[in-house]
DNA sequence: CCGACTTTGTGCGCGCGTTCACAAGCGCGT
DNA sequence: ACGCGCTTGTGAACGCGCGCACAAAGTCGG
């Protein structure tokens, strides 16, 4: 399975869902390609690594495909998270309630600051970093969220890695050196920012030289 | 210049920026890319669309580099943007420090909810959205925030859109319609977790099959 | 039952991006 | 001055992913 297909797999399945919440019960690639923002061709292709569960002349049956995507992204399971930095962001993270939709449970919540400790966000209270070890083994974690400041980030990864967590997503700025085996996604909100100031610089220059 | 490209720029940035503080002046393609977490070829690649300024036997002048960076992604001005949707996230951009640093100033937090309206969050009062164009025009924004559940996204979207901005960083889980000279990002944390729940979901199958 | 229409699944060619490998270039020690 | 070692910049090969285009396959009306 190519990753670029992995990628989009979440994109269609929520475009699936919110089909499925207007009673559509069938859709055409050339429609939930629409929804999804990619071409109808690679919407087949990539479904169609999943199997062939479209009807020719007809379209695919939603709650069929959504089924499908879901096995495939092995939601089957709920995956459950740690929360490892409980600021700014982290609060947020804590009181997103788009995370229990999708088969995603928040374990526990860690912090390095003690004065922290016990406090609740979210209904759940503020635990000591050193109690890492302990909700990875008890809750069953197999993914981490790392929502420190930089300085801290490598090593909040390294002890994840050490409890046996694979799979990492990563919010502060910091390119994370771990063992190939382990999987992080980097979500980074200045690159966005500096990405799409790069586009506008470039409209704004082709706008100079073309000014009419 | 490669869109790949333009991606991994910002994280050289930041890479280079980090070597500096440590009072390194000089460094090689290898180092740095090590740093940023890619090959050194890429890098070099990457760093040969800018320009040559590097030398030979010795490596980039960290300072030089920063500079040629920065200008290539339009980071020699400072980009306004506007906040739309001031929640839970919301706030949490708002208070984020990381964008002044990084040249780009939060020119206001809009919200639809009139309750709201005079509310001081991270020193900045959240307006309505009606004064949206007024900002825009005021403030000079060029990039949009959208941070408001996604049923209200796209509705935003076409507002930011008629004022003319053309570049908007997406948080909502959305695929947004827009006419083609914009430039929409998605940032959406679902859509992250799931494809680390493939792999995680892979990692486990393959442990079954290959038990040691 | 048949023919027209719709939509899937996919073979194929192409273009982009990555990687390899090395010649050219620069500094430094002698 | 000169050669040695290090590092850049890039040509060339490779591989992946994308989009086109179409045959296969199914539906539906008559
Ligand atoms: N706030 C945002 O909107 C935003 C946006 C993009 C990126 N980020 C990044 O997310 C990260 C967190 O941002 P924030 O605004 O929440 O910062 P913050 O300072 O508000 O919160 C950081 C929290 O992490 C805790 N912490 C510090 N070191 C720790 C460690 N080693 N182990 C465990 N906990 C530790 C602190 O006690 C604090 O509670 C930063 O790296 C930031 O760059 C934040
Ligand atoms: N909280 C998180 O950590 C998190 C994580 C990932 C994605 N998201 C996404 O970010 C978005 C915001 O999440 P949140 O937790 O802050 O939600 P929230 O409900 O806390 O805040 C939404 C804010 O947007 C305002 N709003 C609603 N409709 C609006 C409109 N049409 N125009 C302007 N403002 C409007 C509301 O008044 C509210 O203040 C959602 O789409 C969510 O899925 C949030």
């Amino acid at each position: 399975m190519p990753e670029a297909t992995v990628a989009r797999l979440p994109v269609y399945l929520r475009a699936l869902n919110a089909l499925a919440e207007t009673g559509r019960t069938t859709v055409s690639s050339e429609a939930l390609a629409t929804a999804s923002g990619v071409g109808s061709a690679k919407l087949r292709k990539d479904l169609s690594h999943l199997g062939s569960y479209g009807t020719r002349g007809v379209g695919y049956d939603v709650q069929e495909l959504v089924f499908h995507i879901s096995r495939a992204l092995g939601l089957g399971q709920r995956w459950s998270v740690v929360l490892v930095g409980v600021g700014n962001l982290g609060q947020a993270l804590a009181g997103y309630g788009g995370f229990d939709d999708r088969g995603f449970r928040i374990a526990a919540l860690l912090d390095a600051d003690p004065a922290r400790t016990g406090e609740l966000v979210a209904g759940l209270p503020i635990r000591l970093l050193s109690d890492l070890a302990d909700v990875v083994r008890d809750e069953g974690v197999s993914i981490g969220l790392i929502a420190t400041p930089a300085a801290g980030a490598q090593d909040v990864c390294d002890r994840l890695v050490a409890c046996g967590v694979r799979s990492i997503l990563n919010f502060a700025p910091t390119v994370l050196q771990v063992p190939e085996d382990v999987d992080v996604r980097r979500v980074d909100l200045s690159n966005e920012l500096q990405i799409l100031s790069f586009h506008e610089h470039r409209k704004a220059a082709e706008a100079e030289v073309v000014p009419a």
